[in-house]
DNA sequence: TGTACATCAGTGAACGCGCGTTCACTGATGTAC
DNA sequence: TGTACATCAGTGAACGCGCGTTCACTGATGTAC
């Protein structure tokens, strides 16, 4: 690779990198292509040589940052017991630490509404990565009963966005604390449940 | 009251009407004043002499509307025995039929995550409402067990939050009906359990 | 009852601003001979 | 190795557009005498 090709990547990788950042901060509408080209030390015409449109930045941005969480998500989980590996990733997920931390956590929970309330551009992709998500939590769960795996782990899925959401949302607050507790509570008998009832 | 109070009364319900069907179908930054009050059959210019700001409209709009929701949601359930109330809430709120008709539906699935990555401005609104909302779905739980009448009740509004708001954004596809009917079985589970464990 | 004045809901143009995208350009890097 | 030309990542001004808010105004309604 020439020089020129190797210092393009490395710009594309910090246009990523700074759309990444903002996406979690202010979500889609709010991470403006000057504002993502101004955080990766470059001006605003650039930015269509590397990406064709914001939405294709968008994606490719979601793909990305998502996959890295799934993969945080689920590291050294083989050193739990079978049976304790679904409600380890719970708790990581909706934990006070995850819940402060937003610039380096997952962004799903804001942009579920956002791409739910636009244009369908980017609800494939989302479509997408709930179904890497979902399979990765099932590879984690031991035989269920009652309930399906499948059916476990997008329910765990919708209570990790909807209890991370609105815990984000109402950050300071004792309610806050409080939802991220029941929700827990709630996985956690679901997984118990699931995995106990023959 | 003079005929133009009452005027002017009218006009006030015409403007949250409007606000409250653009805020379910665009979320909070697609509902522009213009819009509106074009909604209203106004112009942008009046819309001063009801609102001192945008702000202050979403806030009031998100408070009528959030309490309508509630209203239908909890309606002739003293019809069903005491332990299945909670279900029959659940089974409403994540319906096929409240994801498609989002237009006549909750908001606060989309607005969540905006009002998580934007100005807090509207963050005590949504506490107060959630506060409202588990306070009721608490009067309709049986006594519980291990886990908290209040825990259960935030834990199933942010499996109807996430699991509707999930549904939404997925719609026309087979995924959205299982992301609702996994967040059903989930949720009757941590009822279930809630209600029969001494 | 009639007249003169005050009020104020609603109009519509204008404000400054930020948005996504385009485009003529610059200048360092790469290629051909 | 040296020279002439081609490429193209990145610049920065400009485009048309929609935003929230302001403001001088209009005209129907209400009030005072």
């Amino acid at each position: 690779m020439s020089a020129k090709a190797a210092q393009k990547q490395r710009t594309h990788t910090a246009i990523l990198t700074s759309a990444d950042r903002l996406l979690r901060a202010r979500g889609i509408a709010g991470a403006s292509v000057a504002e993502v080209m101004k955080g990766a030390g470059l001006t605003v015409g650039g930015f269509y040589a590397h990406f064709a449109s914001k939405d294709r930045l968008i994606e490719t941005t979601i793909r990305r940052t998502v996959a890295t969480m799934r993969d945080r998500l689920f590291t050294r989980l083989e050193d739990k017991p079978p049976a304790d590996r679904a409600e380890v990733a719970l708790k990581r997920y909706l934990s006070p630490a995850h819940r402060d931390n937003a610039l380096d956590g997952c962004p799903l929970p804001a942009l579920i509404g956002e791409i739910a309330t636009s244009e369908p551009a980017h609800a494939a992709v989302l479509g997408e990565e709930i179904e890497k998500s979902a399979a990765r939590i099932e590879e984690h769960l031991a035989v269920s009963g009652t309930i399906s795996r499948r059916h476990l782990a997008l329910g765990m899925l919708a209570l990790m966005y909807g209890g991370l959401g609105m815990a984000r949302a109402l950050r300071g607050t004792s309610l806050s604390d409080e939802v991220l507790r029941a929700c827990r509570a709630i996985g956690r008998v679901a997984i118990r449940h699931a995995q106990e009832t023959p």
